[in-house]
DNA sequence: CAATAATTCAAACGTATGTTTTAATCATAC
DNA sequence: GTATGATTAAAACATACGTTTGAATTATTG
């Protein structure tokens, strides 16, 4: 262990119980227990537990939304070269993809897409401050281009479909989706290249729509 | 004072809260406080809090659903009488629009509406178990008649496309498409007409979308 | 090896929570 | 008007929380 593997092993846990349990009902005490480690742990390494929450999405949003950031200026590129518009189904495929993709990229990935889907609804204050200050910069860039791409919708539309595409990804990326049983045989298990697919076409007829 | 007003403070209050902050981070202290009522008087009236937020759902999901229900029945039985398939947009409608509508039906019910919307998403299992048993039987009677009105498209497909269509919704009933500032004077701001046709019009595309 | 810094640990601190208790107050019926 | 039940009130209860403390331990450096 070159330094010390507390803190990975904090940052770990804390992510799989802030996805699984929300912020406010995930105790320092369970998260320092499950993680192996003493409870003053927490304070030490990070300072507090908001702290710790800033430091779980720092550690994983930043690479995601470089890919993102980057496939979005990409497709912005490549039409302002070619001179035609963006493509709708382009600008949301390069925001849901690399998300959605991430889930299966190492271990503890999906439950922090988890943790994002969920803390796009977060009620808890702090919580929205920390998520909505990284996430907001990709959303308007994301935006912007859609309305590259939609010249003739009002932007005031787009940005309600925006939020409306938004939500959907996001009630996928917490998994609460399942509901639990379905009737008649229904095997809710897709693979999931199938579910980007599904909900790149879904977002892109909504987004298109008159 | 018929009995006595304090049991309907105390779920206008908690309807308030809960919506605002989420559940666990509302305590019986701020809103018996804000409701001006003793602390006791929740326990006393309700038993317990998890049993005050049983009775907020209550109070108003009942009516709600029974709107719902009945649309959504009407629609079945009239394709079961002209012969013909239900419209995809019609049966999206029939849960879109009262739930939207009801927004303005009373003072209260918008706390309650995004109280509704948090709740889909909520990480709390106690939150989770008393929402999902009064939604359940809803959603599925939406998806059954999905399945009747696409009868070429695979179950597992009209599932996913429902879980997106509910995604989308609850994010609008939470409001927390607000993202705060807006660049370039757009203006947030839409009549309640105006989004409920949008959604409609956005989920029907992506339902109906190959 | 000695000394200094970094980390771990058990324990306690102060505060906040949901709930319970017990007495006081109010409304109602005889 | 008095007795009975429903409601309110203040206080305390037990527990859980994030955080801090100070000593013990480990790692690093000269």
């Amino acid at each position: 262990m070159g330094q010390s593997d507390t803190k990975e092993k904090i940052l770990d846990t804390a992510e799989k119980l802030f996805a699984k349990k929300g912020f406010h009902s995930t105790s320092l005490r369970l998260i320092t227990k499950e993680a192996g480690v003493n409870l003053a742990a927490v304070n030490y390494h990070f300072g507090s537990k908001e702290s710790l929450l800033e430091a779980v999405f720092e550690r994983r949003l930043n690479p995601l939304n470089s890919i993102r950031r980057k496939r979005l200026k990409e497709i912005r590129d490549n039409a302002g070269k070619t001179g035609t518009l963006p493509s709708v189904e382009d600008v949301l495929r390069a925001v849901i993809e690399p998300t959605l993709k991430f889930k299966a990229s190492g271990k503890g990935a999906e439950n922090f897409i988890a943790l994002v889907g969920r803390s796009m609804v977060e009620p808890n204050e702090t919580v929205l401050r920390i998520f909505q200050n990284r996430i907001r910069p990709l959303f308007l860039l994301c935006f912007e281009i859609l309305c590259e791409a939609l010249p003739n919708m009002p932007k005031e539309t787009i940005f309600l479909k925006t939020h409306f595409s938004v939500g959907a990804m996001s009630h996928i990326m917490c998994e609460r989706g399942k509901m639990e049983v379905l009737p008649d045989g229904i095997n809710p298990v897709q693979d999931m290249d199938n579910v980007i697919d599904l909900l790149v076409r879904f977002v892109t007829a909504g987004m298109e729509s008159k």
